[in-house]
DNA sequence: CTGGACAAATGAGATGATCTCAGCAACACT
DNA sequence: AGTGTTGCTGAGATCATCTCATTTGTCCAG
């Protein structure tokens, strides 16, 4: 009669089930608020059970992500090799990170307010993604360079930052649950803006703010 | 014979002895690896005393937030106004963004990986002189546009969020505690892609290299 | 000077979280 | 059946935040 009090499964199982769990619970309650014992129970195990396979909460964490942003950026390396032109791989790049974020808001959210934060973030696999995907962004800008389509003189990690905190600012309402926004009209958006600020060709509109040209209008 | 075993001091003299010890002990721990133990042995008191003062440890964070806010931005408006010019108006509100991080690196940190990612971030005066500082922008923004400096067709948010994004982005590692920065450098290079993604006058430096069509916002 | 009201401060302990660990129970292989 | 291996348990150690009945200084009325 006595069924089995617990069921064995092989490890592998059982982490899957946990992550899982895991990655329900931190999705609806964000990380602190999310308990092991919670997960634990969803998962159908006991609370020690995950101490067994994860040494932290904040190991599973980041488990979860990692699992998670491998899934995610697996095709992109080769849809951006087939997409030609500077500024529409830059509108690719900006979009796909648009749109990352349009499909997974809790999950982004983790990284940005809980994974980002600590201070084990760089030996996680996530940094290593992030590194690679913003690597990409200055390797495009580069040949943009090389291609005489993009000034010399520009700071291009700067325009990098712009790019990338421009998205996550833009999308921060979003994120918290508190707004929309549209990944295509965005992308355009921003990268309208970047490619007259980076682009070769005309001179600039107007001197910077120092003395030297005279200003149109000063008052 | 006996010195008092505890001193009793004025309500107010007490909450300003506990925000300095919470100061400097979320300065020198972040938010959640500073315990409230600590603060109260700083701060000569026991641990309860913390509580009468404030209802929550994140009670305790934000009011140490909101002062030193408060002291930050007062003479701020004060200046803007005597800054003539679209573009020096701009270079200066992204240079005093920059200074700031750059003088309280551990305060904006609390500010940017502790409050804003609480719910309770919208009720806080901390929100409040955020709205009022990129509100400051658009305005400034809208002017240049009154003044025909900055094309009528830009998507003024989209503008703000590369700024106030590229800034944060910008100063990340510096953040962290793992890099520098310059904010004049920083703010020239910002305020100077953005002049060029913006202003007004030459046309479009080159179209998209795709087939199709142009991306104007049409809105 | 004295007694009583009041508020400041205490410190013990309730609560609830993460994390540990000795041992039990199911399975695989003789 | 016996035996080794290992998934899994459940009780509890430890350490946070937060509560509250009680103690103690201070002040003032009489």
């Amino acid at each position: 009669m006595t069924q089995p009090a617990y069921s064995r499964l092989p490890r592998e199982r059982r982490i899957a089930d946990i992550m899982a769990a895991a990655r329900v619970v931190f999705d609806e309650k964000g990380y602190a608020a999310a308990s092991v014992a919670e997960i634990a129970e969803r998962a159908g195990v006991v609370e020690g059970s995950v101490y067994r396979y994860f040494e932290h909460k904040r190991a599973l964490l980041i488990a979860v992500v990692e699992r998670w942003y491998g899934e995610l950026l697996s095709d992109f390396d080769e849809h951006l090799e087939v997409i030609t032109g500077t500024w529409n791989r830059l509108r690719y790049l900006v979009w796909k990170h648009l749109s990352t974020i349009e499909k997974q808001p809790m999950l982004v959210r983790l990284v940005f307010e809980e994974l980002r934060s600590g201070p084990e973030y760089r030996t996680t696999a996530v940094f290593e993604v992030n590194r690679r995907y913003t690597r990409r962004t200055i390797d495009v800008l580069e040949e943009g360079i090389a291609r005489g389509e993009i000034r010399r003189d520009v700071p291009l990690r700067v325009a990098r930052d712009m790019i990338f905190g421009g998205v996550e600012h833009h999308t921060w309402a979003f994120v918290r649950g508190e707004g929309t926004f549209s990944p295509v009209a965005a992308a355009d958006a921003i990268v309208d803006i970047l490619r007259r600020g980076i682009a070769t060709g005309i001179a600039a509109p107007e001197a910077p703010h120092g003395s030297k040209s005279p200003r149109r209008k000063p008052r």
